[in-house]
DNA sequence: GTAATTTTAGACCAAATGTACTAAAAAAAT
DNA sequence: ATTTTTTTAGTACATTTGGTCTAAAATTAC
């Protein structure tokens, strides 16, 4: 049988992910579970705290991804499967990306926390093209720091594909991810080399 | 002497703005102007009401600057200038793009007209990128869509830069706006034929 | 100048919210 | 078996909120 706490986060993501943070009431969370809105209160003091904790919970997941992300050396096939990854456990927690103005501006603790893994994004995103570069599946730079740049628009669209998600479509979860991680992928097409080009276009899951 | 309902819509937009709009109450927009709340509510039943008012405004500004676009022949030049413009007045609005999805949520009137903009906003997008390939400066699709999926990348862009800026920069506005229309601009980049290229790589303002 | 209307303020209300306090029940430690 | 700690529910309170009603004040129309 479930602990309440564990309990409380569950239904706190649930209820953050359909209503936002700020229609939902400490009191909502423990009708729902059936529990007193004292006895939430005693394991988390705020709403802040559970959003707190809901936040490691995604850092904990996000980073046994990291871990477990292998070398591969077909460089499109592995940024779709670890796109397709990591955009199915933000999607878990999308309440973080759709309100983060709103998260971040109740709590500097957690902007700061997402700052850091922002910069951990850029390197890793960094990284990857260096190697796809070398490699020869993407191009030089055209013009001096074409690739930070580049860089920029990915992190955006990482940071907003949800938030249009859920204005846009309404289809079931897997679909949206799956769109979305396809479209993401897309933004890398023009940047390939002639080699680089052939083989995007071969992967048929792609069209 | 300004009129308290012209009043209540800027205190409004630039609380809006500021703290969230679940943050602000219909009592402390009119405590701040002064006047009572059941005179606030007088001119506008809910905050809802405010909020369909400041998004009629916005779309007032916005089809003013569609209107007085007038035809360029420098596609990049063009491009950039409304682009500017564009996201300047979005700007203004921001906690449209912010709390996009608390109000499509609160308001299925302004998700109809949101997507309804959407539309005109690609189909924009999609002229414009025809033409620019007639005049030889963006490139042909490389694959079947291409461009509808670089559009779909363009929208989500436009949809979401605010957003990154609100975490990312604390600099002035008009810092903040030119640096995200820059960085859109140069999403094209990729796509323009060997003459775009040349053109945008001498535009001194993009770099 | 008077009547009609628009605008404004103040008092009041019911519902919801966060929070604090107390005590009982359950679980764990000894 | 008892003591201690953890977990739980109940109650109560002050604050805030959206909203209604009434009447005065200001403005406009005639």
């Amino acid at each position: 049988m479930k602990k309440n706490k564990e309990l409380i986060l569950e239904k706190s993501l649930e209820l953050f992910n359909n209503q936002g943070v700020a229609n939902v009431s400490i009191r909502q969370i423990a009708a729902e579970i059936n529990i007193s809105h004292s006895n939430l209160i005693y394991h988390f003091k705020t709403k802040n705290d559970i959003i707190i904790a809901l936040h490691q919970q995604l850092l904990d997941k996000a980073s046994e991804l990291n871990r477990e992300t292998k070398e591969n050396n077909d460089f499109i096939k592995a940024l779709l499967d670890t796109t397709r990854k990591g955009f199915d456990i933000l999607y878990q927690y999308r309440f973080f990306i759709t309100e983060i103005t709103h998260i971040t501006r109740e709590s500097e603790a957690i902007k700061q926390i997402f700052l850091e893994v922002e910069k951990i994004r850029a390197s890793m995103y960094r990284e990857a093209i260096a190697n796809a570069v070398i490699q020869g599946v993407m191009r030089a730079e055209l013009y001096e720091k074409e690739y930070e740049t580049f860089i920029e628009h990915i992190k955006i669209y990482s940071d907003s594909w949800i938030s249009s998600s859920q204005i846009y479509d309404d289809t079931d979860t897997d679909s949206i991810i799956e769109k979305y991680a396809v479209l993401f992928i897309k933004m890398f097409f023009p940047y390939l080399t002639e080699k680089g080009k052939e083989d995007f276009l071969k992967l048929d899951e792609l069209f």
